[in-house]
DNA sequence: AATTTATGTCAAGCACATTTGACATAAAGT
DNA sequence: ACTTTATGTCAAATGTGCTTGACATAAATT
């Protein structure tokens, strides 16, 4: 699962914890989902669509990196 | 977390079973999705989505039923 | 040079997604 | 009436999402 978290956060000039704390997760959370170790929740997915203003699919994708 | 699997199957004449093997899982998880027991997996959610042609947000909705 | 900030990573633990195998029930088919 | 099919549900097991706390390193700040 690939994802633009890294990007979206760059554009608005976040760091892992901002995006953490808009998330309501950990900021081990977010680095884990950007360094691939594992795949969001579909709640934690929605959560980040609704932040973002994106479909789901234009924020992760479903093949491997 | 609502979803419009049941409709979908219905409106394909397919069962749980039927569904479950598109997706390459076991019935009791295409039941318990339908049921609300829990959420899909994102991975899951995008093998739906693909399956039935529709973006995510349209088998799958945020809110609580 | 010393401190703070951002990122990456590890381990232990809890919660939840998914599995298999089983059983119950209602509806449909024979 | 009997059998099969579709659905719902349970329990136990396994894997993964997510937590906190901790430590390392590199870059930025002072």
């Amino acid at each position: 699962m690939k994802n633009r978290l890294k990007v979206l956060r760059a554009e608005r000039n976040w760091t892992q914890n901002d995006l953490a704390q808009a998330l309501e997760v950990s900021r081990q959370t977010v680095n884990a989902i950007e360094t691939g170790k594992f795949d969001p929740s579909l709640p934690l997915a929605f959560k980040a669509a609704r932040l973002f203003q994106l479909p789901i699919e234009d924020i992760f994708s479903d093949q491997e990196d």
